[in-house]
DNA sequence: AATATGAGCGCAAACGCTTGCGCAACCACG
DNA sequence: CGTGGTTGCGCAAGCGTTTGCGCTCATATT
């Protein structure tokens, strides 16, 4: 058996609510005691029991963290910042991986969280009864990415703004047939998707450029499907000179279905994605920076924040900066290739 | 107040300790009864809780899981693998990310997982003290990547075999001045880097080839490692002809390198990464390829195993398949380039 | 028909902590 | 020196489960 807390109380001759008291700095026992049994419980070796304590108490110091897919460069990116700081503030993290749709409907149903975290951190967007399933647990939820959402913190950034940057600079080098790879749309609070869409056609009508359909494809937010949307915009009757993608990993899959085609970017087709990603720079790849580390630190401090003033009303909405990355995938479009 | 299994006992019309037999299956209830218990259950949303359970049974149905950098494509993918396998099969996981070294030391003076979890998954080697600290919590201990280690079950690959591969296939094509961009060692547990570089020397003495010391440079397991290793290994009075870097993304920095001196692979110097990153086929990197998901699931079902069977003795080390990929950043040394 | 057998269920004692309350002992004050 | 207010500590009642044991019937056995 491992040591208790009536071990280390009988071992410095206390009570085992003054062990408790002293441990966790608890008003109510002198200096010396506390002193004491402090010594004493670390030459024990001694820890409490999270079961029991949050039994007694109803805390936990956990937090709840779901994901959609822990292994994408985005999600594992928030996820370690928020974990930092989780860990820091003496909060375990509890991770729930959501990627198959079982495994999200078994989350759901079943409700693993429920007693065991103090709040919530969603990294993936909840559909509508989601939604009422995280709010019946009757903890802080914070979510990262989506529109605002009543119950929930979200932290995020300007979708909008990002995109208008993003196909402006195109505009700006002078492209006009400028297509799109964009992200399928889920859930009903998943607005990216859309606020990057209406950027886009925003930016259009605003240059005078006509919007053609043909131009816009789905990429499903992997490189896989960036691949494939760019090889069917370069089978369009009048292939673009410039592509924005919604993500940087479809951004990837564009340069890859490039080098299949023998094209290359900037020189062919002008390229620019979104996000940042650790390996854009390796590439070379224009796009639009997000904090996304930053949003996962500043996303688990809000978190926090309400767990210490359950009072104070938390923001509904937190907006971080975005700015544009000029790197190697953009240029004037090539005078020598057909328009 | 949220329902506790009381409140089922007695809408039920029997005894607490029936309802907790009914729903974890445990026999001694009639069918009936059960089928009575679990619908009640289910119309007042009761899920026990798991703090009182744990308490009460000593088993927690929590896994720990110790990653180094949650954040790297590698760990994320493991972890992502292994919380597929332990969530279906009903186990939640607290996942430790250690990436400073305070938080390492934090997590293994704390010892958070003390009485918390039933088993944990080490991504990470540790020290000979932290391996102590492990053991003393009294589970089954399962470790991904490093040498054998006694008390755990380690799943990895291959390390020489894959790095010979590697070498040698620069070495079929033709090349004798062979780079290696290589990953600074750690932890005494932590053999991939000797294993590697070994592999490595083996290989050039097998084929003739003197070893030159210049050729050899640290790249710190990261992409900025990796484009400083090329850098230098570019500035050497004689460089290399091909180079082997110990990671995908050590090679996705010294691609980067090579563009930024105007010089392409495998034109002017072939690349070699190791682990197939998702990436590396984007870039169109050759690699060896490591079942890196693959040892994430293989890990946490061989935890599970020792879970459910307590008694069998547990492999100590589990190896699984490598290959090479060939892509495009190898070829013929160039006949063009002086040597 | 009487007894042994076992299945189905309830009782109550843990599990290891937290916390409201009570009780000394102490201080300062008038 | 008596009173009121602190301060420091112990008591004991939970917190919501699990589980060994015992009891009660029905069923099988002689």
């Amino acid at each position: 058996m491992t040591v208790s807390i009536i071990d280390v109380a009988h071992a410095a001759g206390v009570s085992a609510s003054t062990v408790s008291r002293a441990l966790r700095g608890r008003p109510g026992v002198s200096d010396q005691v506390r002193e004491q049994i402090t010594a004493v419980a670390a030459s024990l070796g001694y820890t409490a029991s999270r079961s029991a304590s949050s039994l007694a108490s109803g805390r936990t110091f956990t937090i709840g963290v779901v994901v959609p897919y822990v292994g994408r460069w985005f999600f594992s990116t928030v996820l370690d910042a928020a974990e930092q700081v989780f860990s820091k503030a003496g909060y375990d993290v509890l991770l729930y991986n959501l990627g198959s749709p079982e495994a999200r409907k078994r989350f759901f149903t079943k409700l693993p969280l429920r007693k065991r975290v103090d709040a919530v951190l969603s990294l993936l967007i909840p559909e509508e009864e989601e939604v009422t399933a995280l709010r019946s647990l009757g903890v802080p939820l914070t979510s990262i990415v989506g529109g605002p959402l009543p119950g929930f913190t979200v932290v995020g950034i300007d979708d909008r703004a990002g995109a208008e940057s993003a196909v402006r600079h195109l505009v700006n080098l002078g492209h006009r047939r400028i297509g799109m790879i964009s992200g399928s749309s889920g859930p009903l609070h998943w607005t990216t998707p859309v606020d990057r869409r209406q950027a886009y056609l925003d930016v259009l009508a605003d240059s005078g450029i006509e919007h053609d359909p043909a131009l816009e494809v789905d990429g499903d937010y992997t490189v896989k499907g960036g691949e494939r949307a760019m090889t069917r915009l370069l089978a369009a009757s009048r292939p673009p000179t410039a592509v924005f993608a919604q993500s940087d990993e479809m951004a990837m899959g564009a340069l890859r279905a490039l080098r299949r085609h023998r094209l290359r970017a900037p020189d062919d087709v002008s390229v620019i994605g979104f996000d940042d990603h650790e390996l854009a720079d390796v590439l070379g790849l224009t796009t639009i920076a997000q904090p996304v580390a930053g949003q996962g630190a500043e996303a688990a401090e809000l978190l926090l924040r309400q767990l210490s003033e359950p009072e104070a009303e938390p923001p509904g909405q937190v907006r971080m900066p975005i700015h544009l990355v000029l790197r190697e995938t953009t240029a004037p479009p090539n005078p020598r290739r057909p328009q």
